[in-house]
DNA sequence: CGGCGGATTGAGCCAAATCAAGACTGGTGG
DNA sequence: CCACCAGTCTTGATTTGGCTCAATCCGCCG
């Protein structure tokens, strides 16, 4: 969008040597597992890192392996055949990829910037779960909260104004890195305008346009290379409910 | 649509006595459970119907049971405080409510028809998977699907015509209930038209004039009340793909 | 410094929304 | 049995939000 991709904080350390895992809490703040899982989990891990753009897994690959994102960011896609785009979600620190999913994967899953992931083979996750069975519990809460947001998707998608759309996902980035990392306002946008879009069901140019009124306004503010400061997230929320869209 | 609701072939016999239920092998065709898990669940489960426009789950209502249509037809969906609405599912014969669902639903849950259910508690169900574990097995299989399917949903909202909404809402009808009725050809659509512009994310004049014009090149034809035979899937199928749309 | 890919901005257009009548349907009561 | 009513569906006229097409612009990288 602006600049070049830079994690925020995280720097350039990708951080991929499994020892490391189990003793860095920070790595994993919010990830499913807790450490004596993990501990066990490293005997039979694979750490993997994609450069920014790379994918990790593919719509109709076999969904016989887990990931887990240590750092960076993905976007879950689908492609139709004449190349129109539809981002399903967009993944964090902490995030899972193949939770809840069947026997192949439903999407592409590719990489919005460097990016470190660990993966745990599909029956080795089974075996574990039947060691730690709240870790199955906490895998069945993570589908549940999927679904969930895909419903939230699906009504932004079918419902919402163009402003609605994107005020929503700012909100949602901020929302969803103060979970994950703890900063939730200058947000980290390490996505294209063309994912966005594609992730809203808009076109560039409409993303761009509303992004520009949303500065205009004095809602949010471009700091610097991929990142946006929420100036007035109360607004923003008013916006994303739906409110008139004239008050400023 | 056009004309009363009248369930397909059933009638009008609602079958609700959960003591016929583990023998007739018809009304949980595509039931995610087997007979002898069957027999179990009458031990716990109840059965109800509801009369067309009833509320089977409120949004927010705690996930503590599950349903399981035997007849009839049930939306699942989201409002918006301003009264806008998305249709994130239609259920049939066989389809499951809460499944996958988390501590509370998130949806609102309305019959469209005459619908006869019936319903067993979370813990019961959890004792069950306990004796019989595929079926756990396949209550994740139901989930894995209902998370694709939501992946499908997410892609045609945000980026697929009317025209090519429509056309796949039709051929969708058609497939599913094909595969729980047997019967795929005529079409029983028991919702109203703005029941499906709420699923599409499109107006119901939208809908209608759009369904004008399929019947108006022959791919469709309305036969009585609430039925559609596809007169020409594969053309309807190529519409749906994005096919120019100017082939007729 | 110059070139390239993505972002921005402008102008015009078009698909779907909106607004507005009617027509049909099913249900109700006389 | 029919007339009426309410709700839904259909069709037409018009508006409009977001798309398309087309220049730039900008930041990054060689």
């Amino acid at each position: 969008m602006y600049g070049s991709i830079v994690p925020p904080s995280a720097s350039a350390r990708t951080d991929t040597r499994l020892s490391s895992l189990p003793d860095a809490a920070s790595p994993v703040l919010c990830a499913p597992l807790r450490r004596e899982e993990l501990r066990d989990l490293v005997r039979t891990q694979r750490a993997l890192v994609r450069a920014r753009g790379q994918a990790v897994v593919r719509e109709g690959d076999r969904a016989d392996r887990f990931f887990v994102l240590n750092s960076g960011a993905v976007a879950l896609q689908r492609s139709l055949p004449d190349g129109r785009r539809q981002v399903l979600d967009f993944l964090w620190r902490g995030d899972v990829i193949g939770v809840g999913d069947g026997e192949r994967f439903g999407y592409d899953a590719l990489t919005l910037a460097d990016t470190a992931l660990c993966t745990v083979s599909r029956p080795d996750l089974e075996r574990l779960t039947e060691d730690y069975p709240e870790l199955a519990t906490r895998l069945a809460r993570i589908g549940s909260e999927r679904l969930t947001h895909a419903f939230d998707r699906m009504t932004l998608l079918g419902r919402l104004s163009a402003e609605e759309k994107l005020a929503s996902f700012l909100l949602e980035l901020s929302e969803r890195q103060g979970r994950c990392s703890g900063r939730s306002n200058p947000v980290w946008v390490p996505m294209s305008a063309t994912d966005i879009a594609d992730y809203l069901g808009l076109r560039v140019e409409t993303v761009s346009r509303r992004t520009s009124a949303f500065q205009k306004k004095g809602l949010i503010r471009r700091v610097e290379s991929h990142r946006i400061a929420l100036l007035d997230p109360a607004a923003l929320r008013e916006v994303a409910e739906g409110g008139e869209g004239d008050e400023d």
